[in-house]
DNA sequence: AGAGGTTGGTTGAATAATCAACGAGTATCA
DNA sequence: TGATACTCGTTGATTATTCAACCAACCTCT
């Protein structure tokens, strides 16, 4: 039997050559996932998409952005950003304030402790990715590595599909 | 100021070219798994890594695995891959028996009506899979990913690391 | 003005993942 | 035999994520 069961003839299965690759590419993401969260979680207690958050904010203009940015700029939904930024506000890493030009808005902004938090937490989770990755690679892996990533978000980002997951984006 | 925080000076940054494809890399992931996850809750009610799981033991001699085997195979904790099981056990679509030459052991074992859930699922999966991935990339690329991932999981497999966290592997 | 629809963001319940602790079985070695 | 240590797998509490429902503010068009 293959890979993935065959029950309607009519589905166009993937070569042997692409089976391998996917499952490669599913234990590699696993692997530097699994790697960079737990340096993070040991070293700065921080769980882990809340490091990106708090990444992009320090990037923003006066350190601060509107949760609906802010979500897309980490693909977080709106709930989880919403829970995510309730959780970083009672360490007081992030400050919720009202906007100022739509009333409906909100805007996070990254507090002085916070971004003391991730600018302590930066170097060895900018370690932790040379180990896991950038230092594993050749040059023209991590070149080939981009342009296939790049190929992907392209591809993803338009293609007709339902882009309109009711709460995602 | 730099995508990371400077504080050490000790610390050797991502240059500007590691820096854009490990974000690259990262919106990709997300994007890949974001689609497949999406597509096979939708098509099959299936959460995350259960999928992974019953492909795991379709495979297996029997559709069995010992649960320690079960968890490494789908880079599972221990915990993790327990409660999993029991859900995957209250839908009927995989079963624990007693191992016989062990008794501490379990051994979950894929039920029929477990089977076809994975059969009925996988068509769609693997559309997802060449919409997301194989039919957005080269050949080339194919093959590059695949030595790129293979690259990255060598890495991780032995690096006198701490392989030994608490509960994992 | 106001009806209808859209956007911004939150909430709470349900589900999933992590963490720490545990009991039972096995292995090793005295 | 028994002491010690380790492996197998589970459990319950904590935390994170998803999902559906929701309110309030804005926008458009008449």
């Amino acid at each position: 039997m293959r890979y993935y069961a065959d029950v309607t003839m009519t589905t166009r299965w993937l070569t042997e050559e692409e089976q391998r690759t996917w499952r490669l590419f599913l234990q590699a993401c696993q692997s530097v996932f699994a790697a960079t969260d737990a340096q993070l979680a040991r070293d700065s207690g921080l769980p882990h998409g809340y490091y990106e958050i708090l990444v992009h904010l320090s990037e923003a203009p006066n350190r601060a952005l509107r949760m609906t940015q802010l979500a897309r700029a980490s693909t977080y939904s709106k709930s989880r950003l919403s829970h995510a930024v309730a959780r970083l506000e009672e360490r007081s890493w992030v400050q919720r304030r009202d906007c100022e030009t739509d009333r409906r808005g909100q805007i996070a902004q990254l507090t002085d402790e916070g971004f003391a938090a991730l600018a302590a937490a930066a170097p060895g989770h900018v370690d932790q990715v040379r180990r896991s990755l950038m230092d594993v690679l050749t040059p023209d892996q991590v070149e080939q590595l981009g342009e296939i990533s790049a190929a992907i978000i392209a591809a993803a980002a338009c293609p007709a599909e339902e882009c309109h997951e009711a709460d995602n984006f």
